[in-house]
DNA sequence: CTGAAAGCGCTAACAA
DNA sequence: TTGTTAGCGCTTTCAG
């Protein structure tokens, strides 16, 4: 049994197939009278009519789909952004299309590719390199897409994020409040306009609060990652620079900080506080449980999605940058400095 | 600047669009004559061409796309296989559309509706609600598919899922080589294959070592959650059963224990020893770091896209169920029971 | 308000 | 080996 087309329907119905597409699209239905209307779609329903999107597609060349190039759906800090976006493109009707590009530029270009070939009418891009020519180049040719989790100053391209000067800051806030003067930052990879963007913001905390702010207090890894995290805080450590406190870039660096902990018999939070950022889950079941700066995720992805149908909808919007506040989350391994 | 067609890659190279169509499509290449084809390539190489996916889909009737029907994307257990399924259908030229359904049956029929109407050719099912009407009429409609993580016995469907059997019974086997001799079983819900296997698979281990096997030792829970193990730990505590360790049936039910300890001044793994199911990230953090039976997510994805791709291609396969072994990871949430 | 006709970009008979 | 023709299922002019 195959499935019924459109022709189907309107043989059914009795009328041609012209018509009852117009019966059964809401916007055309006002075309037509309201009782052939109500009879294709009963011969519809009871033929259990579907239409078929790809036919549509390939005539209004609109495919409903939309890109999601993401480094990695194993780090945890995808999926609540890939499920927010997915709420509101699956009401809206459209589909979203996955790639993950493990940081590789040339993976990146190919997947972004099959997307393009796959007529994907836009594109969302999690993936954090700077100055990557191929974000150029796509808004050259005008294709619509809006950066989550990062941003870009070089061109004009709507983006959402957290507020890093905002989440940083209430970091730094905090440890202050607690009586720490002398804070390191275990910043992200200087390639990425996250790890930039959270360094800088840092540097501007603690010089607001008159701490010190000699640069060697700011230690870059050259991933987002736990090994990265570890050995840059024993890069800290070898150098003698004294510090009671770590900003960790993101939670997967100061988990790595409890790594070294462990490994020098360091005790956390009396000998040294940390500071996650980002919030992702079962920070709490740490020993101890990690401070973090706490990002809406899932919001952040609602927003993009959000953003990116308005531009595929009505072009000529205003290019605009969404800043989302994060907000701090106090858990254990946070305390007053030992005097 | 419109994207260039077909027709104007065979103007171009001055042949026919069926020609082009002919050289361009490795398969059907061997037709013309190699002088011709190499013209056409060139011919697409130089105008940028990119075949349009959605009108060879209208003509031949094959999406290239699978859908990808999991509870939730947020679930740790889900990207890893993610993940393996996309490392394997990417190359084979597929994509996958992923739902999440949250476990609840009308949305699973709703996004399923929706995959089958963008004619998905085939379907890999990660939801795990036993006895689900749908699941048979998808069958009877013979749709392809593959389940994940999950089997079914009613029906003749091929899936891919961790021995659990095997699983189970190396924990057991572990806690009693430690000394244990009354091991409790923090069961998954009793309405998914998993729960209800899992739990047989802890009867057959305990009975096999001689080990008391009161079913008032298996206790369900109503989800696979962390307050659902909690809820379900503290049951067993208040209604005095004795015991002096847990095999929990998901990693999630093994963190709600933690909770239940850290509130009742339970010291773990002095008291009681716990093991976790799956081997989900960053357990190894954990205080104490949970012992956990590790099942290889990324080789399921990989094994159930292989699976769904040969189905489609040569039908009339024997219907497989794949079975993968999984490995015991020994961490610190397992000791010797106090004497 | 409804029907006729054309065509989106591609592929698969069939014919030459 | 190549071209001709037709059509996948749908939408959209244009007439009527």
């Amino acid at each position: 049994m195959q499935a019924p087309t459109l022709r189907d329907v309107a043989e059914a119905a009795g009328v041609h197939a012209a018509t009852a597409s117009r019966a059964l699209n809401p916007d055309t239905r006002r075309l037509v009278n309201a009782k052939t209307a109500r009879r294709v779609l009963r011969a519809a329903e009871s033929l259990g009519y579907q239409p078929n999107p790809i036919a549509r597609s390939l005539k209004t060349a609109k495919s409903r789909t939309v890109g999601l190039v993401i480094p990695d759906l194993t780090n945890p800090l995808f999926p609540p952004i890939v499920r927010g976006i997915e709420d509101v493109l699956g009401p809206a009707g459209y589909n979203a299309l996955i790639v993950n590009t493990d940081n590789d530029p040339d993976r990146e270009q190919s997947r972004i590719d099959s997307l393009r070939s796959r007529q994907a009418e836009g594109l969302i891009i999690a993936t954090a390199q700077l100055d990557h020519p191929l974000l150029a180049e796509l808004h050259r040719q005008s294709v619509k897409m809006v950066l989550v989790n990062r941003r870009t100053d070089d061109i004009d391209v709507p983006s959402v994020a957290p507020d890093d000067v905002k989440g940083i800051g209430l970091a730094v806030k905090h440890l202050v409040a607690l009586g720490h003067r002398r804070i390191v930052h275990l910043a992200g990879p200087q390639t990425t306009s996250t790890g930039v963007g959270r360094a800088r913001a840092f540097q501007i905390a603690v010089r607001e609060h008159g701490l010190d702010d000699d640069p060697a207090r700011i230690v870059p890894c050259d991933y987002w990652t736990e090994p990265q995290g570890a050995s840059a805080l024993r890069a800290v450590l070898d150098s003698g620079v004294e510090f009671t406190a770590v900003v960790a870039g993101n939670d997967l660096i100061a988990l790595g900080c409890y790594d070294v902990f462990a490994e020098r018999g360091i005790s956390c939070p009396d000998d040294v506080s940390v500071v996650g950022f980002n919030g992702m889950p079962f920070l709490d079941k740490l020993q101890p449980p990690l401070t973090t700066v706490a990002v809406p995720l899932h919001q952040i992805g609602l927003e993009a999605a959000r953003m990116l149908l308005e531009s595929i909808n009505e072009p000529e919007q205003p290019t605009r940058v969404v800043l989302l506040p994060p907000s701090l989350v106090i858990r254990g391994s946070t305390a007053a400095p030992r005097t």
